[in-house]
DNA sequence: TATTGTTATACTCTATAACTATA
DNA sequence: TATAGTTATAGAGTATAACAATA
């Protein structure tokens, strides 16, 4: 149980504080990343869902997303459906942010894992599976 | 690489998510809470060193531990070796609040750890200790 | 002089309310 | 009418600067 415990939190503070190392290199904040990182896995977002993907009021994302566009990160384009409202898009630049992101900390990671033996590596891919099947689902 | 990768971001989010559930129970801030944790730890605590450890300015100290100081949590007491300073300790409503944290969440997680049988355990348990140390050692 | 902590003030991010444009 | 989004404004939490008390 403490051994549970320890590796949790350990694995939480990791990865919790790489996360909020990469929002301050690129002056983000942490809804700034959320509202770029939505639309690199779902594509072109309007206001209202990212209102409700994030939980914040409408006002808050035209806050968010001004901020984004000022940065180059995302932009505005028209909804051909609806005249009232208009996708949230990434730019070039907002989508290498998040890529960045998603691979930082590979490499450290992957040199662990060489380093293992083959009964090891078998052994931590048979635990980790089960692990999560059991902690979430 | 996947497992790993997906078994750390469920412990990440089930950690954070219960956590902010925890604040959000008792009306605490991140800031706050951090407070009464590293006071919880650590023993009385000056200013100064609340400072070092949360990264924040010493007004926004003053400001977090007047919040802390009107819910009752914590209190102020004199340094008897430097009249310019005080130590900020808890309170016993303080210090329940901090226990209650350490141990909640511990029952959906013995159940599952109940739901193992003899082998899984054991390997649960060398692989945690062997992940832990090759990760954060 | 330097340091500790408080007070006054400004800035950032979020919410609420009023508003415009469109459905 | 109802809804999407913006603008104006207020509140919470942070920092900076000026200050008082002590080292």
């Amino acid at each position: 149980m403490d051994v549970y415990r320890d590796l949790s939190d350990a694995l939480t503070k990791h990865r919790v504080v790489s996360f909020l190392q990469h929002l301050k290199k690129h002056d983000l904040t942490l809804n700034q990343y959320s509202i770029l990182s939505w639309i690199d896995q779902q594509g072109p977002a309007l206001p209202v869902q990212l209102a409700e993907h994030l939980e914040l009021k409408a006002a808050s994302i035209t806050y968010l997303v001004d901020a984004l566009e000022q940065k180059g990160l995302v932009y505005r384009k028209p909804n051909p459906r609806d005249g009232r409202s208009h996708y949230v898009d990434h730019t070039e630049a907002g989508h290498a942010l998040v890529l960045d992101k998603r691979n930082e900390g590979d490499d450290r990671i992957m040199s662990i894992f060489r380093a293992m033996d083959d009964e090891e590596l078998d052994m931590l891919y048979v635990m980790m599976k089960l692990l999560r099947r059991k902690l979430f689902r």
